[in-house]
DNA sequence: AACCTCTTCAACCGCGAGGCT
DNA sequence: TAGCCTCGCGGTTGAAGAGGT
């Protein structure tokens, strides 16, 4: 029975089996076959990280605290499986580190959330359904779990009082007429959605550890002041074609500096979504080039300038092209966008480029669609535009 | 004051993804 | 490549507090 102890020396079960045999009288070692047996007998007990015997659950003393605070600012967390031990609880690792993110970690923000916040967080559930993640991303300070319990307490509750169903984000009499037709449009956005959701849980990943490389850092250097750093530059979830761009900044998406706490607007830029090849030849010089299948670009604005992010399906690469915003403001730019306004599809994707209402071929029905979701989208950027007692009257009926 | 109902939110649970061996 | 392990996510639960009767 080898293969229980194979690992012994090294590889995952190592501190599992040092823990084990620590406490061995030699004499158990008389035989592979008594030795073999005792570790299988022994990892069957203690292997489960949340074993119930004997470990505490429920609501954290204040003590508990302490000890998970002092252990985590000494030592980094490492692993969370062995770091009760080492801490002294007598919680499972999967305890501790949930009541380290969701409450200890020292760059959390408590209290009511603001009417921006509120904002926000429906902003990008409308975007990201309950993709509590990568909604927290764009809350510095905020928790997922803080903001989904937000969300189900209170925000749903609003939206449904409004009359806005807040799965759909629909007014409930849009739901119907919305579901008998337009299935292209709906996939389009639902397209949209699933991109920038990808992107999103990208940077959110990025940010994670960027946020804990920088947590480390600052425990192994305290006499450094305490910043909680979430800037991450390179959103990783596309990359470019061979041998184009012309250096190391070609690699970083232009996406990646998009918050939402920074009053950036992120913007969504249907480029028609052609389905067949419409595209192609639409360009002299690059028509080989010239995707068949553009889902969608993502742009951040932080000027008057935009830049395209163009991800062709089958290839996995990634156009940029700088253009002038065509909107007047950040607020319109993100209406029109996520309605895809006609004046927004009609922005230059490439040279000599078909205005791409024509290349995403939008009839009646389409806009027709854009249309309907038009007054909720207006009516949440009216939020954003408004003054904050304006924004306060409406939330807070 | 006692009881009941509702609300809130910290914590738990189960699952899946991704990394390591 | 398979199996194992850890971690993180999203859904759910239940204790505690608030408010109403």
């Amino acid at each position: 029975m080898p293969i229980h102890v194979r690992d012994r020396e090294k590889g995952r079960l190592q501190d599992l089996n040092r823990d084990i045999f620590c406490c061995v009288s030699p004499s158990i070692y008389q035989s592979d076959a008594k030795r073999a047996a005792f570790v299988i007998i022994v990892i069957t007990i203690i292997s489960p990280c949340c074993d119930k015997a004997g470990l505490k659950k429920g609501p954290w003393t204040p003590e508990e605290d302490q000890k998970l605070l002092a252990y985590i600012e000494e030592h980094g967390h490492g692993s969370w499986r062995s770091l009760p031990e080492k801490a002294g609880l007598q919680r499972c690792g999967k305890s501790c580190r949930l009541r380290w993110t969701n409450y200890l970690r020292p760059d959390i923000k408590r209290g009511k959330f603001t009417v921006q916040e509120e904002q926000t967080i429906i902003q990008l559930h409308a975007l990201l359904g309950n993709r509590w993640s990568a909604i927290a991303t764009h809350l510095p300070k905020r928790t997922d779990n803080e903001i989904k319990n937000y969300w189900n307490t209170h925000l749903k509750k609003r939206l449904l009082k409004m009359g806005i169903d807040p799965v759909t984000h629909k007014h409930k009499n849009e739901t119907l007429s919305s579901s008998t037709g337009q299935s292209k449009n709906a996939a389009t956005l639902s397209h949209m959605a699933q991109w920038e959701s990808a992107r999103l849980e990208a940077e959110a990943r990025l940010a994670r550890e960027s946020k804990l490389l920088h947590y480390q850092n600052n425990n192994l250097n305290k006499s450094a002041p305490q910043q909680h750093c979430f800037t991450h530059k390179t959103s990783t979830i596309w990359s470019t074609k061979p041998n184009e761009g012309t250096g190391d900044q070609q690699l970083e998406s232009p996406t990646s500096t998009v918050t939402f706490s920074e009053n950036l607007p992120l913007m969504i830029m249907p480029l028609g979504i052609p389905t067949d090849n419409r595209n192609r030849n639409n360009n002299n010089n690059e028509s080989s080039e010239i995707p068949a299948r553009m889902e969608f670009a993502v742009s951040s604005s932080t000027s008057s300038d935009v830049s395209l992010v163009v991800k062709e399906h089958e290839h996995d690469w990634i156009r940029q092209i700088n253009c002038p915003c065509p909107t007047e403001g950040i607020g319109e730019g993100f209406t029109s966008l996520l309605l895809g306004d006609p004046i927004s599809r009609s922005l230059p994707t490439g040279k000599n480029e078909a205005p791409s209402s024509s290349v995403a071929g939008a009839g009646e029905s389409e806009f027709n669609y854009y249309e309907d979701n038009k007054n909720y989208w207006n009516s949440i950027l009216n939020l954003v535009d408004s003054s904050p007692s304006d924004s306060q009257a409406m939330f807070r009926s």
